[in-house]
DNA sequence: ATTAATACTTAGTATCCCGCCC
DNA sequence: GGGCGGGATACTAAGTATTAAT
């Protein structure tokens, strides 16, 4: 991996500049952001006379656009105020919202045209006026008497018992035909139930997306739940599985030996051979011992875990060798964990939560260079945890002889509980599940905003275009920044803290060192070449020509600048994103990602598809516009550790496969010719065999090299991140509509649970 | 105007699980 | 019937963006 490189080494350290050489851009409205900053990485570097000296020919008036509102700008463009434009975004102004969105107005008529009846209905409006935690609780036990007593279930069970019934009967009786006609029935009973259960799910779902929207930023009005779910706590090894330091045998304290324990269980793995992470390991771990473990271990290379690391692979081993009875017993353990802690109920719907479970401490594991890696992550006690539900709730209990930190009643936040974690320092939250309301209000909401870019894209770009001559070097970096963000779906690049996390940069983070500028490549006039570590260390690497104007500004930029200097000295991210609500309500940068992935999604989609393909070339053809965006979004993965052995597994099979055709075509030709020789019936059936064979061959053949060319394309490409995150699912739903493609082949359940508000309302001529 | 805190989305990897092939 | 490939799910790190504090 390019991983390795020179960011490490390469990226200078501030060697500040005094504030008060800033003085000398006082009255200037273009100010370094590192020059303000106190660990600036801006070193000597010609004033801003020099900087803007170029751009002296450039006549650009002095520019207000800058400053103008929204009205104004669409004014200016000779837009009429677009009334949607103003969905959801006054909020965030904490002014009072309009009461009703039109979009959702719009949409909510659409949904109503095929809204069954049900009679969850009566139940909302009712409760719509006040939440009582009585009037909650009587319908979370009215729903859950009603799914109890549902003649459906009782059918359901009967229906069950008649097939365990029937199963005792069949294996004491003529084992083979009866079993044989047991599953097929229990074939069939399954079809149905599931049929059944599918149907049920339908009816029981909260069609939110119907209904009103909370004014502010009020995301509930009732939230009950049971607190999250702890880890259990450590066990102190048996004596027999003992630790050595320096070839003695030493019985460490439980505290000890339990983060003794996370190291030996990661021994198979790199992290471990890693010095920052073997020196954050022993660190922390020594703070982890008693007194004379202390004075006793001080170097991690004379200890051997070596039995702690033999009994973590025989538990795996064991756990993997488990019979299907004892795995069947944990499972429903687990089932028993979710049901009681899994849900909340939210406004009297029960929703599922995200991430009930409290994450089990254990070592940091840091992406790529992270300075943290081998850190001691700590385990979470309640008394770290807030609490957050309604005051009328039934209040989580803390477990025996424990207390929560806090008990708050924030229905501003969507959060059920939340702590501080100890390695970074960051919150962490429990929330809500992604087929839950509150997330799937926010997605399509997301969906929106990109949408309405639609309508202004034009003119933001054709802005920036102009922005490039501006006068202002300030004006001149954000209009790149921009150019990059919308041509390259870069992120948007918040600066982080040095030292802090692995060395990564989005756009306004750029340094450098991170791109080459090439007058002339590859017969392309222009190019940037790109080579950095963007999220979460996945490199960008990317050579793209561009235009003169963006060039020049490049070089600009780059003047009298070294390694480890901020192409974009004057720009920061929140400045970027106040440029850009601005001109749209709600525009930041990240919406210039959601708004090109999705544009790109419904381009490719018409360019590939043909209504007059088999459904598994239109598969193929939504793959690959699928991939178009995740290639673009640079949504990567690493390939699959047996990657290359499938591969040639793949190809193997696919050369038998070859051979195998060959000698069927041999052997028909000879059937043919005997055929023809005398034509014997028999030798004609013969002969029409094998024809049968070399066509099945060939199919199969075929199949398995397109199988070959998708996995290949697919190597280092994720496509699930932009499905999930990017596309607007109402594409793909129209698209499976036009297509007459069912669904399912697009989206699996938990996807269709999570786009239900798209399922549910898109019709076949949407457009994003 | 910065910085810090907060809240929430986006991201890749590990693991589970299930059907398929030998 | 056991291993294997791959999809689904679980997990949690790492981003973005806004708000609050200084």
């Amino acid at each position: 991996m390019g991983g390795e490189k020179q960011y490490k080494n390469g990226r200078r350290k501030s060697k500040t500049r005094r504030l008060d050489d800033d003085d000398q851009y006082s009255g200037d409205v273009t100010k370094s952001k590192k020059t303000l900053k106190k660990t600036s990485k801006v070193d000597k570097r010609p004033k801003s006379e020099e900087m803007e000296k170029p751009l002296k020919k450039g006549e650009t008036p002095e520019i207000e656009v800058l400053d103008i509102k929204k009205e104004n700008f669409e004014r200016a463009l000779g837009q009429p105020k677009s009334e949607d434009s103003d969905f959801q975004m006054e909020k965030k102004k904490g002014k009072k919202k309009r009461k009703d969105d039109d979009f959702r107005v719009e949409m909510k008529g659409r949904g109503q045209k095929r809204r069954r009846e049900s009679e969850r209905t009566e139940g909302v409006s009712d409760l719509a006026e006040g939440h009582t935690a009585e009037k909650n609780r009587k319908v979370k036990r009215e729903e859950e008497e009603q799914v109890d007593q549902a003649p459906e279930m009782k059918r359901k069970k009967k229906v069950k018992d008649e097939i365990d019934m029937e199963a005792k009967i069949g294996n004491e009786g003529q084992a083979v035909s009866v079993k044989r006609k047991k599953t097929k029935e229990e074939l069939e009973a399954a079809k149905v139930l599931k049929m059944k259960k599918k149907e049920e799910e339908e009816q029981q779902r909260w069609r939110w997306w119907e209904e009103e929207k909370y004014p502010d930023g009020i995301k509930w009005k009732f939230l009950e739940h049971k607190g999250p779910y702890f880890p259990p706590e450590y066990q102190p090894l048996p004596d027999d599985v003992r630790f050595f330091y320096n070839g003695k045998a030493v019985k460490l304290s439980p505290a000890a030996e339990e983060v003794a324990l996370f190291f030996a269980q990661m021994l198979d793995h790199e992290y471990t051979t890693k010095d920052v992470f073997r020196n954050n390991f022993f660190k922390d771990w020594r703070k982890e011992m008693t007194h004379e473990e202390r004075k006793l271990i001080t170097h991690l290379e004379k200890c051997d875990f070596g039995e702690l690391f033999q009994m973590h692979k025989d538990k795996v081993e064991a756990r993997r060798n488990m019979s299907k009875e004892e795995k069947q017993i944990i499972k429903e353990a687990n089932q028993k964990i979710v049901e009681e802690f899994g849900y909340c109920v939210l406004d009297s719907h029960r929703e599922r939560i995200g991430n009930f479970k409290i994450e089990p401490p254990g070592l940091f594991r840091g992406r790529g260079e992270h300075p943290k890696q081998g850190m001691l992550k700590k385990r979470i006690r309640p008394e770290d945890i807030i609490i957050n539900c309604s005051k009328d709730s039934h209040v989580p209990e803390p477990p025996m002889g424990h207390q929560w930190k806090e008990v708050r009643h924030d229905n501003t936040v969507t959060w059920l509980a939340s702590w501080a974690e100890n390695v970074q320092g960051s919150c962490k939250y429990i929330m809500l599940n992604a087929n839950s309301k509150l997330k799937g209000e926010k997605d399509w909401e997301k969906y929106e905003v990109a949408r309405k870019l639609t309508t202004c894209v034009d003119s933001i770009r054709s802005q920036y275009q102009q922005d490039l001559k501006s006068k202002q070097m300030k004006t001149r970096q954000r209009a790149v920044a921009l150019y990059f963000i919308d041509k390259l779906a870069l992120r948007a690049g918040n600066e982080k803290e040095e030292g802090e996390t692995a060395d990564t940069v989005g756009c306004c983070s750029l340094r450098v060192e991170h791109i080459a500028l090439h007058e002339r490549l590859d017969g392309d006039q222009h190019v940037v070449e790109f080579d950095f570590l963007g999220k979460d260390c996945i490199r960008y690497y990317n050579k793209v020509p561009v235009a003169k104007k963006v060039f020049k500004n490049l070089r600009l930029f780059m003047e009298n600048k070294q390694e480890g200097d901020d192409l974009f000295d004057r720009l920061t991210t929140s400045e970027l994103n106040k440029h850009l609500s601005s001109l749209m309500l709600g525009l930041t940068a990240k919406v210039f990602r959601t708004y090109n992935a999705s544009i790109t999604l419904q381009q490719q989609l018409r360019e590939l598809s043909n209504a007059s393909d088999n459904q598994a070339q239109k598969l193929l053809c939504y793959n690959r516009a699928n991939r178009a965006v995740a290639v673009l979004c640079n949504h990567q993965r690493a390939p699959p550790k047996t990657f290359e052995q499938s591969m040639a597994n793949l190809q193997a099979k696919i050369d038998s496969r070859k051979e195998q055709l060959a000698q069927a075509k041999g052997e028909l030709k000879q059937a043919k010719k005997e055929a023809k020789e005398n034509s014997d019936k028999k030798l004609l059936a013969v002969m029409e065999k094998k024809k049968r064979t070399v066509q099945r061959c060939e199919e199969q053949l075929l199949r398995m090299e397109v199988q070959a060319t998708d996995r290949e394309e697919n190597k280092q490409v994720a496509l699930s991140t932009s499905k999930l995150n990017y596309l607007d699912p109402r594409i793909s739903v129209a698209w499976c509509k036009n297509m007459d493609v069912p669904l399912e082949k697009i989206y699996n359940k938990t996807q269709r649970d999570k786009f239900a508000w798209a399922v549910d309302m898109t019709e076949a001529d949407f457009e994003f």
